[in-house]
Parts: structure tokens; sequence; C-alpha cells
DNA sequence: GCCATGGTCAAGTAATCTATTGATTACTGC
DNA sequence: GCAGTAATCAATAGATTACTTGACCATGGC
């Protein structure tokens, strides 16, 4: 019958779309998306930063994979992964921004745990370019330097929000600063204005994060040394 | 301690994304989103097209509500269930990107169910607009006529595919006719493409469907008159 | 009021998913 | 080859999810 057959085609069709949705279905292998999404990384480096077991980190990381989100490189002893594609990303925007509009519950749980944020006047990305590009910014990516280092905002330096504290001399009071970090949910980029702004520098954060600067395809560098923005 | 209640933080903002993700993680709410995508719909016609019970089709729905992703309104007897939000054919549509392009079983299931498609020659969207901004095609709803009331592309005239065989009649031979109906997996458009030029008609499919075309932002209507395109 | 219809709710079972544990594989350096 | 580290595999118990059934609620027509 030509029904049974379509139906059976169908069902098989959605079913691979499933196997995508099945695995954005995790709390944790969401973590892992983002994660991912500052650069590549290994098994127990996402396990220990999520607070995985390492078994249970590598089977989520199998899911990923199988899901065809993530792929995997091999370097001696270490098993790097690394989001597949750059479309992964737009999948993980998409979510956001379905959530951010429609979940009340998400915006309730930033409000409590950001305060108002508007107060801080964080800085859009067209904003911070314009800046940048005329000399008016120190742009400050407050991530692990690996993340640093695995892509950056052009021009930026790497300042490491646990370093800021002692770091501080190098970082002139007479110019204003704009902090990132990994994404509108991290954290790192409001701790590192707070301190700045406590030690008299006048500084804001970047609103978005590194991964939605990329996305943007605005102008990245990586490796450790500072690339010039242009 | 101030890492604890950051994990917790953590935990509860992905718990939220995750709620999308469940949402999208069975192939039954998939096919839901598609169908919704098309106009909104009561219960009871989503669970006969799928080949759901109606408390199973139900059940199903209410998870896509919890997720947020479609909202509901009471006429009469009926329930109609819409997409909440223009967001959620994004993030339907950033699945199929992400699939057609890393999942190989899916191209592969694709190829086995509709040979090789390429050779119908499907017509983009771009090249749909100029050619119906300039009266050279006839452009046909093959969706059920309910579909093509709820929206439609913009001068369309509504031939569902299974009223095509006995309306042939009204459409002129000396004419090339582009067919599109829910999408590219939908073959709707491919059938109606395969009766028109068994009769001699000239005629090619629009690669994408109705819900692309309206999300590219693209004249549509509404209503079962026929709207002209401009 | 009663009935018919569309839809939801509640309970139960089968299937699936998650996280843990311990064993095993893959590779490096010696 | 052996020891040590990174990661995966395999087996399991506990939690979640999917679908069915039958009861229940909401609306409109009589």
């Amino acid at each position: 019958m030509a029904t049974d057959a379509h139906r059976e085609f169908k069902n098989r069709l959605y079913g691979q779309f499933a196997r995508i949705g099945k695995a954005l279905s995790s709390p944790h292998r969401l973590e892992m998306l983002e994660l991912l999404a500052q650069g590549e990384r290994t098994v127990d480096s996402l396990a220990e930063e999520i607070g995985l077991s390492l078994a249970n980190a590598s089977q989520h990381l199998q899911v990923l994979r199988q899901a065809a989100l993530v792929d995997t490189r091999r370097d001696g002893l270490f098993v790097h992964y690394r989001l597949a594609d750059p479309g992964v990303c737009d999948l993980y925007h998409a979510i956001h921004s379905v959530a951010e509009r429609r979940l009340g519950d998400l915006e309730r749980l930033v409000r409590e745990h950001f305060g108002d944020r508007a107060g801080a006047e964080p800085v859009p990305m067209d904003e911070l370019l314009a800046r940048a590009r005329s000399g008016r910014a120190v742009i400050l990516d407050t991530r692990p330097v690996g993340e640093y280092a695995a892509g950056h905002i052009a021009g930026a330096i790497s300042v490491p929000v646990d370093d800021l504290q002692r770091r501080l001399r190098e970082l002139p009071r007479d110019r204003k600063y704009v902090a990132y970090c990994r994404g509108p949910y991290c954290v790192y980029a409001d701790r590192a204005v707070e301190i700045l702004r406590g030690k008299g520098r006048q500084a804001r954060r970047l609103l978005e994060g590194f991964p939605e600067w990329q996305a943007a395809g605005l102008p990245i560098h990586t490796g450790l040394e500072r690339g010039a923005i242009r």
C-alpha cells in the first residue's frame, strides 16, 4: 500500500530530525555544546568543568557525535571534541532566542541571578566593533587562556577573570574597558566589570559572547599573541 | 559556597534550554511542528494526519506547549494549536540545515525515496519570485485547501494534489507551472509535477515550501480568494 | 436539563534514558 | 615489553518518557 510506505518514510524522516532534537534534550549536553562553541576541548576537561564523571561525559559526547553535532580528533592520549558545523551554533542560538522570548521561567531565573543587568549598560556587538576600530576601548577576554588561544575577538587581550585582580597594574586608569566571555549567560565578564569598576576603571561588558561574535562574521584571531583589530 | 550556587544556577539555566530540546526530541512532535508551520490546526486533525490516538496527540501537544513552542485558542468545541513564535520556524530550519549537511542517513533516505530529484530541476525561491512578478509562471498550491486559506504564496491558486487530476482543464497547456507544498520533504508538489508533466504541461516544483517562503519575508496572502502577487 | 463531540486527565505498562561502577582499549614514554 | 594516562565499553539500577485505556471536563444544539 502506498500510504503505508509513505508513513514509513515520514517516520524515518522525522526520526532523523529527532536524532538532533534528542541530542539537545539534556542540560549537560547543551552545556557541553556551549563550551565547545568556545573552541575544542578534551573529554576530561569538559567532564571536570561541568562536574560529570569521565565515563558519563564520554557517553554524552557520543550522543552528540551520533547526532553529528560534534566531531573528534585524536592527538596522542587526548581526544579533542569540537563542533562539527557552524550550523550547530545557529541551532544553539535559535534555542536561546526562543527561550528568551517565550520562557518566563528563564527570564525570572536570569533576573534573580544577575539582578538588573541593564543598569550596567552592556555594549552590543556593533557598538563594540565601532569603538574598537577607533581605539576608544580596550577589549578584555575574560575566559580561560586556552579559550582565548582557540579564538578571540580581534584586538582583545587575554585577562582571565581569575587573574584580573593581580594584573590590574597592566590596565591604565585612563582607558575604557569592555569585557567579554562565553556568552550572555556567562558571569566572567560581569565579575570582571565589577572588579574593574571597584578599582576606578570605566568598564562595561559585551552583551553577547565570543561565539555570537564569531557567528556574526566579525573579525577574530587565534593564537596567544594579540591580534590587531581592523 | 559560591561555586555551589553557581553550579545550581547553571543547572537551572541549561534545564530551561533543555525544555525546548526535549520538546524537539520526538519524531511525532517534530511532525506536528511542521504541520503547524502551515497554519493552525485542531488536535483531532493533527492526530488523524499523523496517525496518533487523540489522547496521545493531545499529550504531545502539551509537551510542546509547556516548552512554549505552541499556543492555543479555543473556538467552540475546537482547540486550535499554532506556533507560538516565528522563532520556532527558525529553530526548525536550523535542525533541517544541520541534518541535511551532517546526517548521511538522511541524505540516503531522501535519495531512496525521491530518486534523483535534481533531474526535475526544482525552482529556488528567488527565481520563483522573479518569474511570478513577470507573469511567466502559474503558482500552484498543492496543499489541502485549509492550509491554503491559512496562508499561501501571493498569487498562487489552490489546487490540492488530490483534486489536480479532475481540475486539469482549468490549467491551460501554454503556461508554465510551479507547484509548491509544505516543504522540501513533502511529496505533494512532486506528485503534482508528475501529473502535470504526464498531461503535457511544463511544470517544476519549488525547492522549498510555504513555511520557508514565509520565513524569508516574501509576499503571502491569507484567505480563499487568490491574492495578486506584487 | 440531556446528549454528542472535542479535548484533557489519570493510571498503568513497556520502552528508553541517565549515571554509576568496573573492565577494557588506545596510546605514550620508558 | 611494562607502566601510566585518556577515553571508551558493558552492565546495571533508578528515573523519565511514550502510548493505551477509560474516565472526566467543556462547549453547543436540542
